[in-house]
DNA sequence: ATCCTCCCCTAC
DNA sequence: TAAGGTAGGGGAGGAT
């Protein structure tokens, strides 16, 4: 993967970062992609085949099996010399077993020479837990191991090749490198005096950033840094491409690879979903500009504010099917239909992501992020409609201009999605009236759009509302979740009609409970009760039941415990709060990239494409 | 104590 | 064929 990342410093100008690193286990992390990890688990153990067939076809099946390394499972970590490449080799021709990600259950060997410091001790504890447990011990050791290993023809005695290094402290290196149109702070220009780099590119006089560029070789790369490039030209010139490219099984040919095609970059951001959903804040800062420019009396540049009061209210509105329902605008005739956003979704077996799909397809069975070929399966009639951004964003900037007339305050959340505070509205009917009357705006202003809205007292209730009305009313719904024995009432304790919906309510449903969190609940409470109803949804109920504040605190840290523990009792002290400038801009691209570790020169003008995308 | 770094997690 | 990004909050634990 690379990357590059730019933040606010302590207002001494904003350091600068960019470089790549190579993945840990994404399978742990499915968060955003739900089908993803098995997509992954299938690729990697493909993978796994692949490399046994290649060394027993090069070096024959005996020598494999009974190769010296043989039950061994090797996982490289950063720079190592002979690079990864060339020991990846060694392992699978000398029968052992090489891995991309640290799949813990998997890996007997960790093979490296520096460790980043939150990696030597998460090797640590790693090493610490396997030596008492019932499970095989973990190595951490030099390459030298492998190499002496396979010269013995049996796995020498790890101790002599333990990493010393892993017990000292030893940050990711940071390699300056310049970015156009940006003013290199005193120090980093002076190590980049010493770096064989092109000079930078001049760009225009606007935007003069004061800012640093570095290239990062993260996940420990060697710890001399500037010394250790200046010294070794080499070294140099695999920088970046220690990733996760060279271990992908296939290679991609044309305008899919990044060292063929030299607008890679800019192709990949055109098309990304992902960057075009994650590039919100960006947008937003766009549209406010603009809004502030029209002078229109708004709910602009109000302050943030305290929840809840007897008199406030809280909508949630977010889009239904937004980026189906922008491109149905334009083609009237497939209204109606199942259909779904994505890219090139041709074939029973398309491997193309789908973003968006309509009610009638979703009533088939069709989800986002399913492939489209299995969604095809599903259902045949399937209609597939590309992307259309631009589209999306002239349909956005309609949305918040809805919001900032209609609301007395505005937080954005997505492309698609706000809180809305209505100040002053002590009738539940006054709120239901703005929110239809939003809703209605929606409608007659952006073509093919419906929205649904959720009305609480506060955040946490306005965006279950919102997730309940659509679940059990569809699109366009509005769902109000408030006391209505104790009509401005609020806080604790909460009302039992309220009390009786969060109940049944799952708790990934919570906000901040993604597929982590509920694992570590579920554990925690098998663990202490034994209660092993795994395939059950876990409900907001049995977590209130079976945890004290004390417990979730220590099993989720202090505030995520503490919050979390407020919303099962449905308190929620979040204001509605305008977002203002981002702290950090970054780029990354984590798909497609290919290169040789011979083509310095391709990567060096990828990493400065990437820097002038993070803005 | 507080800061800093390197993560992990979450949301869209 | 197919486009696995972006930003923020927060925790662990060593450094100061
Ligand atoms: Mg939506
Ligand atoms: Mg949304």
């Amino acid at each position: 993967m690379m990357n590059i990342v730019e933040r606010k410093n302590n207002g001494l100008g904003d350091a600068f970062s960019a470089g790549s690193r190579s993945a840990t286990a994404p399978s742990r992390r499915p968060v955003a992609f739900e089908s993803f990890g098995e997509y992954m688990a299938v690729k990697e153990q493909k993978l796994r085949v692949q490399q046994q067939d290649d060394a027993m076809a090069s070096v024959g099946v005996l020598q494999v099996a009974r190769g010296p390394l043989w039950g061994v499972c090797v996982w490289v970590d950063g720079r190592t010399d002979p690079p990864r490449d060339a020991l990846r080799t060694l392992v699978t021709q000398a029968g052992g077993r090489f891995e991309t990600y640290l799949h813990r259950e998997l890996v007997t060997h960790v093979v490296g020479t520096h460790f980043a410091r939150g990696r030597a001790m998460e090797l640590r504890r790693a090493v610490q837990t396997r030596r008492g447990g019932a499970t095989r011990p973990l190595y951490v050791v030099k390459p030298a191991w492998i190499l002496d290993s396979i010269r013995a023809g049996r796995p020498l005695p790890e101790w002599q090749y333990g990493v010393d290094e892993i017990s000292r402290d030893s940050r990711q290196t940071v390699l300056p490198v310049s970015r156009p149109g940006c003013v290199p702070s005193e120090e980093d220009a002076d190590a980049m005096s010493r770096l064989d780099l092109p000079p930078s590119v001049p760009c225009g006089p606007e935007t003069p950033i004061e800012s640093n560029t570095s290239l990062t070789e993260e996940e420990s790369a060697a710890s001399e840094s500037s010394e250790h490039w200046q010294s070794d030209k080499m070294e140099c010139t695999d920088f970046g491409v220690s990733t996760s490219a060279p271990t992908m099984a296939y290679a991609l040919r044309g305008l899919l690879s990044s060292r063929e095609n030299p607008h890679f970059v800019r192709d990949f951001f055109a098309q990304s979903r992902l960057h075009f959903i994650g590039s919100f804040r960006e947008t937003y800062e766009t549209i406010l500009r603009r809004l502030q420019s029209d002078r229109q009396p708004s709910s602009l540049d109000r302050m943030p504010q305290t929840l809840p009061r007897r008199d406030r209210f809280v909508l949630h509105v977010d889009m239904d099917a937004f980026f189906v329902s922008v491109s149905l605008a334009k083609r009237p005739h497939l209204r109606g239909k199942p259909v779904a956003v994505c890219h090139s979704g041709t074939g029973e077996h398309s491997r193309a992501e789908i973003s968006s799909a309509s009610y009638e397809a979703r009533a088939r069975g069709v989800r986002a992020n399913m492939f489209f070929g299995e969604a095809r399966r599903l259902c045949p009639e399937l209609v597939m409609v590309p992307y259309d951004f631009s589209a999306y964003k002239a349909a956005c900037e309609v949305l918040y201009r809805i919001f900032f007339a209609e609301a007395d305050l505005v937080e954005g959340v997505s492309i698609d999605e706000a809180y809305l505070l209505l100040q002053h509205c002590s009738e539940v009917e006054r709120a239901e009236e703005i929110a239809s009357r939003i809703r209605q705006r929606i409608l007659q202003e952006i073509e093919g759009c419906t929205a649904s809205i959720g009305i609480g007292r506060n955040k946490l209730f306005a965006r279950l509302a919102t997730k309940y009305g659509k679940e059990k009313l569809g699109k366009g719904s509005q769902f109000v979740l408030i006391d209505r024995a104790h009509p401005d009432g609020f806080g604790s304790p909460m009302g039992a009609a309220l009390r009786s919906f969060l109940d049944e309510v799952p708790i990934r449903a919570i906000p901040g409970v993604g597929w982590s969190t509920e694992a570590r609940l579920r554990d925690a409470m098998k663990a202490t009760s034994g209660s092993s109803q795994d395939n059950e949804v876990l409900l907001v109920a049995s977590v209130r039941e079976h945890f004290n504040l004390e417990g979730l605190e220590k099993l989720l840290g202090s505030a995520n415990g503490n919050r979390l523990y407020r919303f099962l009792d449905g308190m929620d002290s979040r204001p509605v709060q305008p977002i203002g400038p981002r702290k950090s801009v970054s780029a990354q691209i984590g798909w497609g990239i290919r290169f040789l570790s011979t083509e310095e020169d391709k990567v060096r003008s990828f990493m400065i494409d990437l820097s002038l995308v993070a803005r």
